[in-house]
RNA sequence: GCCACCCUAGCUCAGUUGGGAGAGCAACUGAUUCGUAAUCAGUAGGUCGCCGGUUCGAGUCCGGCGGGUGGCUCCA
């Protein structure tokens, strides 16, 4: 006799087993038609789930009472949606092998195996998606068997298909790759469950662990996204697998909503942006992830540095210039040479050696190995900054007094990405960071972490990237893979968590993330669009100073070695502009816009007038730009708009004669109205000088349409 | 690196079963001189990513290479 406790608190009781349905329909008619599945005991199971025992029961309907969305619900929706695309795929493709379906973050995917020589398109996406609309129209009824174990695993033989064999193997052992539910991980399952797309034995049918919607026609909206490989079990030296990814939703118009914010980040990506408003080029003569900055571009570039310079000095660093290539011994001794030497460009190798090697006819091999030995010397392009910045510390002595050091360098570096790897400007192989090394005593990390911190808040807040949470990084109890003692990794990390207290944004620990030097704080930002970002990170090590024997004299008048920290706030520039193009859709504020104003005369008789603002916007460092083409005045306004040049000055002869310029800005699609000459200006550059937090608009706001 | 897909004018793209390489925008020239999101006309522009193969004939079919996109895997 059942007492079934329900979210009010209210309690039913059943005189025997029910379903989570028949409660539903106990409740009222129009709950019993929303329930979608249920939560017993808080694990997610099936409406037609039977209830035996006492428990918890919650319905699951598309939104919770408190009106927002269930993810429970658009889960079952979606890892149905996986089924139904799954028996699509099986009847267009016979021969195919199903692997692993889950729901994921925006949609859902399969993987399969296709048969030898069959190859799957995206052409073929309509005709799948065809079939998937024909058995949601039918709306067929998930069913689950579930069978014992030694039942199931025959049945699953039985199909010949390893990978549902391994599933099931996995799932009676305990694990569950697609396991969801609190219980999961660990605990085996002593029955395998199978669901079917309708008719047990005539439908399509599935190992799984469910659960699963009441039925198909409850997927209200769905498309196909993409195709891609995957590894078997994540595993590269194992089978590759094609995954199709789908997203599904329950309305129309969340599928068009979902699509349209797609469109959106396409929009707004920076490989797209970064062309149309010619910001970089990656050129394939020059090489794959190397990124060329362009005019443009580099205004961009400089003027963020220009400002994370301004803000460093103003905090104490110093700035230092470091060559892009150092000796191979360096890296030897800091370790990064060749523990890391498959994301390194092969050493440089002077001519001689390589001819000697030849004529002695070494192999490659043994080339890499005196290279490791130093046998052979040769020179990295640096993929760090690091050892550069140690032997400048190291360069002179150091007193307790002097501490803490920081050096401070855009100093780039070459990585080798793995090709796949490469996006745009955000994942390139060679690049800028904002890089600095402070070297300091124990007692001094805290306070140098928090400095780190208090200069991110002060560049984000400027930008308008006010949404962002911190990471804490910190090492893995049962790992052996770090160095230094225990005792000065729990002050290490101690002071790591304090500093990420202090920022007053939310932050997560994170055991397992810590360099094997020390532990770290990386920075998540969230753009406009709500798409996280990780830019960047603040380490501390103790290690670099170890393998560099740095030192200081302290106020006892002995040695004492500094700690290090390795802080790059903003990642690289690279990256950073590359989230800022997206972050702003390539409309900049004014400090950082390439072209901040653009002159537009009327008509050719306000060509001198046009000049003369145009002078003397120039005068004040304004990036403005005169453009006297002979387009229409229309044609012209709408160009400098579509290139979100932030604000245009217009003069005719009614500016001339008053000595004025009429004003738009970026954004609002009305003539603001006029300004004098000299108060435009100011204002510009006083909204410049400010990095907006003056803005010219100010001006209009208080009397607007003052003048027309 | 791996898998799938893609590569046609500066940009965005069309090119049907293998048979004349196209459009819009941009550029250039000319006309137009105009007060707030596209003035009109004309001209020029291509080794259809590269190399090889099949074919009487290849942008189109096949193979190799390069580059890109989406994923996987990685990210000091």
């Amino acid at each position: 006799m059942p007492e079934i406790t329900l979210p009010d608190g209210s309690v039913k009781t059943f005189p025997g087993p029910v379903t989570a349905a028949e409660v539903a329909a106990s409740i009222g008619a129009g709950l019993a038609k929303a329930a979608l599945g249920c939560r017993v005991d808080g694990r997610l199971r099936d409406l037609s789930t039977r209830l035996e025992a006492d428990c918890r029961l919650e319905l699951v309907t598309e939104k919770k009472r408190s009106g927002e969305l269930d993810p429970d619900a658009i889960w079952l929706l979606r890892h149905s949606a996986a089924h139904v695309m799954a028996e699509a795929i099986i009847k267009l493709v016979p021969g195919v092998e199903l692997v692993y379906g889950p729901p994921v973050e925006n949609g859902f995917f399969y993987d399969l195996r296709l048969p030898e020589g069959l190859a799957l398109s995206s052409n073929e996406f309509a005709a799948i998606e065809q079939e998937m609309a024909g058995v949601i129209a039918a709306d067929r009824p998930f069913r689950r068997v579930e069978l014992d174990a030694e039942a199931g695993l025959a049945r699953v033989r039985a199909e010949r298909n390893k990978y549902k064999i391994d599933n099931a193997e996995r799932a009676l052992s305990g694990h569950r790759h697609d396991a969801r539910e609190a219980e999961a991980p660990d605990a085996p399952q002593v029955t395998l469950s199978f669901y079917a797309t309708g008719e047990p034995g005539r439908d399509f049918e599935d190992l799984c662990g469910g659960p699963h919607l009441p039925s198909t026609g409850r997927i209200g909206a769905f498309k196909l996204m993409s195709l891609a490989s995957s590894y078997w079990h994540g595993d590269a030296d194992s089978d590759r697998l094609l995954r199709v990814y789908g997203t599904a939703f329950f309305r129309k118009e969340d599928l068009a909503s979902h699509l349209e914010r797609l469109d959106e980040a396409r929009r707004r990506d920076h490989r797209v942006i970064g062309q149309r408003q010619r910001l970089f080029v990656i050129d394939e003569l020059v090489g794959q992830g190397l990124v060329l900055w362009t005019p443009e571009g580099s205004i961009l570039r400089q003027e963020l540095q220009s400002f994370i310079s301004t803000e460093l000095t103003r905090q104490g660093y110093k700035q230092v210039f470091t060559p892009h290539i150092g000796k191979l011994g360096l890296y030897r001794q800091s370790g990064h040479y060749p523990y890391y030497i498959d994301s390194q460009y092969p050493p440089l190798v002077e001519r001689e050696t390589t001819e000697a090697l030849a004529e002695e006819g070494a192999s490659c091999a043994e080339l890499t190995r005196r290279l490791t030995t130093g046998e052979v010397d040769g020179y990295l392009l640096k993929p760090m900054n690091c050892p550069h910045h140690i032997r400048i510390f190291a360069s002179r002595p150091h007193s307790y007094r002097d501490l803490p050091v920081r050096l401070a360098e855009f100093g780039t570096v070459y990585r080798w990405e793995q090709s796949g790897e490469l996006n745009g400007m955000v994942r390139v192989r060679g690049f800028t960071q904002d890089d600095a090394h402070l070297f300091c005593s124990e007692d001094q990390v805290a306070d140098e972490i928090r400095g780190c911190l208090g200069l991110v808040r002060t560049v984000l807040g400027t930008l308008g990237l006010d949404s962002y949470r911190v990471r804490v990084g910190l090492r893995d109890l049962d790992s052996g893979k770090y160095t230094g003692s225990a005792d000065v990794w729990d002050k290490a990390e101690e002071a790591c968590r304090a500093a990420a207290r202090t920022l007053g944004v939310p932050f997560t620990e994170e055991p397992g993330e810590a360099a094997f030097y020390g532990p770290k704080i990386d920075f998540v930002v969230r753009d406009a669009i709500g798409r996280e970002w990780q830019l960047g990170t603040v380490q501390v090590d103790y290690n670099l100073p170890e393998r560099f024997d740095l030192s200081y004299v302290g106020r006892d008048n002995q040695k004492h070695r500094p700690v290090m920290i390795h802080r790059a706030p903003f990642g690289s520039m690279e990256r950073f502009c590359g989230v800022l193009i997206e972050h702003f859709a390539g409309a900049f504020p004014t400090w950082l816009a390439p072209e901040q104003v653009r002159v537009l005369p009327v008509a050719e008789r306000s060509a001198a007038y046009a000049a003369q603002v145009h002078a003397a916007l120039r005068e004040a460092g304004v990036r403005a730009v005169l453009d006297d083409s002979d387009e229409r005045l229309q044609g012209r306004i709408r160009d400098a708009a579509e290139e979100r040049v932030p604000y245009m000055a217009i003069v005719g002869p009614r500016d001339a004669e008053a000595g004025t310029v009429s004003v738009r800005a970026r954004g609002i699609q009305k003539d603001l109205g006029a300004l004098p000459l000299d108060d435009f200006v100011a204002a510009v550059a006083a909204e410049i000088a400010t990095r907006g937090a003056r803005r010219v608009t100010e001006r209009f706001e208080a009397a607007p349409a003052a003048v027309s």
